[in-house]
DNA sequence: ACCATTGGTTCAAATAATGAACCATTAGGA
DNA sequence: TCCTAATGGTTCATTATTTGAACCAATGGT
């Protein structure tokens, strides 16, 4: 593995869950031997990329970052431009939207729009990476990747997260053909405990599945007519980021999504 | 050099300006092999730091960026705190507000407000690197970097940017007392030709100067009157952005904002 | 049909990365 | 207060990776 990985998995390291760490912290965590990790830091460091915390010397994300995306939305406007999607999507179904990109081969939260019609919601954060198969999202992209890189992701340890959660690659494996018959994936339960949700899946120029767009809910809300809006709602919305971002749908799911669209009127 | 840096050199190689290359270019650009750029390239585009362009070769800055930028302004939210502030100060002076950040030695724009009051205005582009040596930004932080810092800035070229930006060292040199004394530097013409400019540095926990804030505007508007009124505003955007962000001024620099604040209100 | 340029690849030579052991500083506890 | 056990940071001989000139294949313009 290159050196530049190296520096690059440090980066993968930083999380919601735990946004700083001392030196010896994250060669642990990294699998890094603690000089290489120190002198992979410094390097981040002189560039803007990490920085020490004031008293402390511990280690978090620099402002170099906020250059870099400031320029990627600038000339690839992604959030901003599926934010009125995922708004609009929230309003229509009452509950949070949001919208996931495949990047390096992980699920990571882009975006996210709450409702304002109830007291309860599925909570959500930016930047969270998603576990493919506990969530709808994650079904829904999975049933549109190559095989190699599902057999990748199967391959690698599916933490049960509840106790509904499907822990079973071959049993995750039997629910893809479903999805990729609907253009949708829905779980109950799979990745929190009380929370139900559908998610549709998006696809890039070269029609290569990069992304999905989903909704969730508090179980208790999720009646079987919500979830046929919310279906309803996913293919507009799906089929809306796909175009504005220059996607091509694959064939079969343009026909299916049409005529999700023209049997279920909203 | 480590290889690392070098493939964030090659990040730091994109902009407004060029946002996305092909190999040879970046190769060139960046002064590496195209062997070289090439290898570090696909490192970066495996975890999604760079993405190439569907059809075309090129390359562009990817996704993985937004996760980064995203856990930064979470956890440490820099340019979310600080906007109100610019937009306060955008209003109090009629005029283009914005901030910049000292990364890894350049001075990067993380932020403008523009002001609804009249049909021109000075554009900004986040994300932008300004001179030190033709921005009131760049003396305003000059004035309060460390002499070691000041000579590594000043004694790369200083290009003309137009018929009026001081290129001479010594000159910038002979600027940074007035600054450092004022809190404010002052610059007319010497970036844009239409634009004045004032700016005040700004503070980390350490009493270090981490960026500036500042405000600019068409020449033609810049009266006597408005300029008073921009420096006042600026001593109190400045100290209210340092605080924000807990930082610590210079014991000089407290006392003579404070005067300002008291001799001259709004 | 040609040439110029591009993205991408190869492999021996050169260079930079590695990691066990070490030091210095700090924090906490007895 | 002193001792212990962490921590962040450094060293340097060994090792493995990076490097780059030359090369190839593909594209596009003349």
């Amino acid at each position: 593995m290159g050196t530049v990985s190296k520096a690059l998995d440090l980066l993968g390291c930083f999380s919601h869950q735990r946004p700083r760490f001392g030196l010896t912290e994250l060669a642990k965590l990294s699998g890094t031997n603690k000089a290489t990790c120190f002198r992979l830091l410094s390097e981040l460091q002189a560039f803007g990329y990490v920085e020490q915390i004031g008293t402390s010397r511990e280690y978090r994300l620099g402002p170099a970052v906020l250059r870099l995306a400031s320029l990627r939305e600038a000339h690839v406007p992604t959030r901003e431009t599926a934010l009125p999607v995922l708004e609009a999507l929230a309003r229509a179904t009452g509950e949070t939207s949001h919208l996931s990109l495949l990047i390096s081969g992980q699920l990571t939260t882009l975006a996210f729009v709450y409702s304002a019609d109830h007291g309860t919601k599925a909570m959500m954060e930016d930047a969270d990476i998603l576990p493919f198969h506990a969530t709808s999202s994650g079904l829904a992209v999975l049933a549109f990747l190559p095989e190699a890189e599902v057999a990748a992701i199967l391959s690698r340890p599916l933490p049960r997260l509840t106790p509904d959660t499907t822990v079973s690659a071959d049993a995750i494996r039997a629910l893809l053909p479903a999805v990729r018959a609907q253009g949708i994936g829905e779980t109950a339960g799979t990745f929190e405990a009380d929370v139900k949700s559908a998610a549709a899946p998006l696809f890039d120029a070269a029609g290569r599945c990069t992304g999905s767009i989903g909704v969730a809910a508090p179980a208790a809300r999720m009646t079987e007519t919500l979830r046929l809006v919310i279906r309803h709602e996913l293919a507009r919305a799906a089929q809306d980021v796909t175009a504005i971002w220059g996607g091509r749908l694959p064939e079969t799911l343009a026909t299916h999504w049409h005529s999700i669209l023209q049997g279920e009127p909203r």
